[in-house]
DNA sequence: AACAGTCTCAACCGCCTCGAG
DNA sequence: TCTCGAGGCGGTTGAGACTGT
């Protein structure tokens, strides 16, 4: 079966758009709304593909989409991203308010590629360089596992500086949790009750990591509770080539948790002229009405370091997690939307 | 001023997914 | 169950802007 291909006419135009043709596009969607992308060029007087109609709207003339410079924040949400998810644009646009999967895919292949590539850092792997096969965070390092605490982390770097460090130097260790994440930290900062079951959880995570002093601490402590709350683990996701599958959508940022509240808000920025504030929805992302604190930068750092390479851990990799801080870190993850209240209370009794 | 090289990003291409019939 | 096509996605292209000489 052989497939029509797209955007293939007569007299179709290609190219640039016109101011003129953004107007019918623009004018035809108010009237009518989006959807039926094929019957759009005819009715709104285009000779342009339906599809070509679809990408002018949703990449450039959507009137809630965001332009101009990425925030610090945004940009390492995309590297966090970008690190869990590799290059699904499109999952990455969702946690990023009012930007698109294009120019998202844009700023990585130009800005931000290149400057992982000049701080050492591995794009594709988001691993050194130097020594892609194994992390550089193979020991202890209390510092870093401190840092994962707001109240004394805070000064990491100033949003007003030119450049954020997003990348580290070679020396310092890679550590893409407690460096690329940490600078979103503004104090005690509490959750919305759609994301309370994930922050409680992550709360927890950020106790474990606080008081923990080395990496094999955390570890031992987590995987002391795993038989207790495994009963929730897909069976197959032990395997792991089934659980490669079953973990391949894993989404770091579910939607459902992330922006039921934060929708609303997005919602009524949009009608004000002016700039969405990226820290705002941060900050919104962490607010709990029930005033409990919870260490926002924590939450974020927690629930962001994913990679990929979730699939291949399992309960006895704990060497091999013990040598990759990302190891540990989706480890945590990986349970994090699993533990239910009963284990949520065992896990803290075992370890706080 | 003129040219060449580089960069940016809007737009395109072709494959994939999924729902309707 | 199969076919079809709209919409979605990620990779790539190329025109225009920018920078250096």
């Amino acid at each position: 079966m052989s497939r029509k291909r797209c955007c293939v006419g007569e007299g179709l135009k290609k190219g640039a758009w016109t101011i003129e043709e953004d107007k019918k596009l623009i004018s035809y969607i108010h009237e009518h709304g989006e959807g039926g992308w094929r019957d759009i060029p005819q009715k709104a007087g285009l000779k342009r593909c339906g599809k070509s109609c679809r990408l002018r709207w949703t990449n450039y003339l959507k009137p809630e989409i965001k332009r101009g410079e990425f925030s610090s924040e945004e940009e390492q949400i995309i590297i966090m991203l970008h690190a869990a998810r590799g290059n699904k644009w499109s999952v990455i646009a969702r946690h990023l308010p009012r930007r698109t999967d294009n120019e998202i895919k844009n700023y990585w292949n130009t800005h931000l590629k290149k400057r992982l590539i000049e701080e050492g850092i591995d794009p594709v792997t988001h691993k050194p360089l130097a020594s892609n096969t194994n992390p550089t965070v193979t020991t202890t390092q209390p510092e870093n596992l401190h840092s994962l605490d707001a109240s004394s982390s805070d000064k990491r770097y100033s949003r007003s500086s030119s450049m954020p460090p997003m990348s580290l130097p070679l020396s310092s260790g890679f550590n893409p949790v407690s460096e690329i994440i940490t600078p979103v930290q503004r104090g005690s900062l509490s959750c919305k009750k759609s994301i309370k079951k994930s922050n409680s959880t992550s709360r927890l995570l950020n106790k474990v990591a606080a008081k923990a002093t080395t990496i094999k601490d955390i570890l031992s402590a987590t995987t002391i509770s795993y038989e207790s709350f495994s009963n929730g683990f897909p069976e197959q996701t032990r395997n792991e080539e089934d659980s490669s599958n079953a973990l391949a959508d894993f989404d770091p940022f579910p939607q459902s948790l992330l922006y039921t509240e934060h929708e609303v808000h997005a919602t009524s920025d949009l009608d004000m002229d002016q700039g969405y504030d990226f820290s705002y929805f941060l900050e919104t992302l962490g607010r709990d009405e029930h005033n409990t604190n919870v260490e926002y930068g924590h939450d974020i750092l927690l629930m962001s370091d994913v990679s990929q390479e979730v699939s291949s851990i399992s309960v006895d990799d704990q060497e091999n997690m013990i040598g990759n801080f990302e190891g540990w870190s989706n480890y945590l993850l990986d349970h994090d939307g699993l533990i239910n209240d009963t284990d949520y209370d065992f896990l803290e009794k075992q370890i706080i």
